[in-house]
DNA sequence: TCCATATAATTGATATATCAACTAATTTAA
DNA sequence: TTAAATTAGTTGATATATCAATTATATGGA
C-alpha cells in the first residue's frame, strides 16, 4: 500500500472518468435510437458538416486525432455513404463533405446529442459551466 | 454548415480534449524518463500497488475498464515482470500484487506523475480544484 | 529547370475499448 | 444433492490511438 493519494481522489482521474461516462451514455443513446455510429464517427461527421470542404489534416487537427485515425474513421463513414471524398485542388489531399444521407443522419444524431448535453449539464448553471470551461482550459494551457 | 454550436464550444468536447492533453503529456514524460509503460498500464499498476490482493474484476470496476482490457493490460505487465498473479481463494479468480521490480518501478513513475499533476494544476488554487471536482461529479451523476 | 525538402494521405504494428461467446468454478434453488 | 444460474477470467472481432515507414505530390532554392 502506498502513502500517496488514491487514484479515485486524483482530479485527472476524475476527468478521465467523466469523459468515459459521457461517451458510454452517448453511445447507448445512439444505439437506442437505432443510429449505427460510434462516438468518434459522430465527431468526424459533425466536424465535416460544420466545415466547408475540410481536408483530413484539418479534421485531424481540430478533433485532436491522428491522421491515421481519421483515415480509418473516414473509411467507415464512406462505406456507410455518409461522406464524400473529393480530390482537392492540391492532388495530395481530399475535400470532405456530407452526402444527402450524411446530412439527414447528422440531423437525427444531433437531436440525441443535444439531449445528452442537456441531461449531463442539467444541474450546472451557466456560471458553473463557464467556470468549468475556464478550469479545463487552464489545464490544457499548462500541459499543451 | 449547421446552425448548431461548434464542436469546439461544447463542454463535453473540452473535457475530451483535456483528457487527451493530460494523457499525451504524461506519456511523453514517461518516455523521456526512460519508463517503458503506457498510461493505462500505469493506472493498473498504481491501483494494484494501492490495493491488497485485488482481483481483476475489482481492478476493472475501480478503473472503469472492461474485464477484457484488464486481462490484456495485465498480460503486458506480467511480461514485464512488474506484477504477480496468484490463484485466489475462489479458484475462478486471481489476486494481483506488485513484484519487487513493480514496486520500484511504481516509485519512479510516481515521481513523474506527481510532477505532471503539479504542472497541470499549477494555475488552479485549492478552491478552483474543488469546484472543478464538484462539477465533474455532477456530470457523472447526471449520466451514470 | 531540377533536386532536396516538405506535405497529405495510407498502411502496418501494437495497445486499448467494447461486445459477444466461451470455459471453469461457484452458488442457488428445487 | 444436483441442475440451473451466476461469476471470474479469457479470447476473438472490430474500432480507435499512436508511431513509423511509405507513396504521391508540391514547393523552394541552386
Amino acid at each position: 500500500m502506498s502513502n500517496d493519494q488514491k487514484l479515485e481522489d486524483v482530479l485527472f482521474y476524475l476527468i478521465e472518468k467523466t469523459n468515459k461516462v459521457i461517451r458510454r451514455y452517448s453511445q447507448i443513446r445512439f444505439i437506442q435510437a437505432g443510429l449505427d455510429i460510434t462516438v468518434d464517427q459522430w465527431l468526424v461527421l459533425k466536424k465535416i458538416g460544420d466545415s466547408d470542404r475540410i481536408t483530413q489534416i484539418d479534421l485531424a487537427n481540430s478533433l485532436y486525432k491522428d491522421r491515421a485515425s481519421i483515415t480509418r474513421i473516414l473509411d467507415l463513414l464512406l462505406a456507410k455513404k455518409l461522406v464524400n471524398k473529393v480530390e482537392g485542388h492540391d492532388k495530395r489531399s481530399y475535400e470532405l463533405n456530407l452526402t444527402a444521407a450524411g446530412r439527414k443522419f447528422t440531423d437525427q444524431a444531433l437531436t440525441i446529442v443535444k439531449d445528452v448535453r442537456r441531461k449531463g449539464l442539467q444541474s450546472l448553471d451557466a456560471k458553473e459551466q463557464d467556470t468549468l470551461r475556464a478550469s479545463l482550459q487552464k489545464i490544457i494551457k499548462n500541459l499543451e
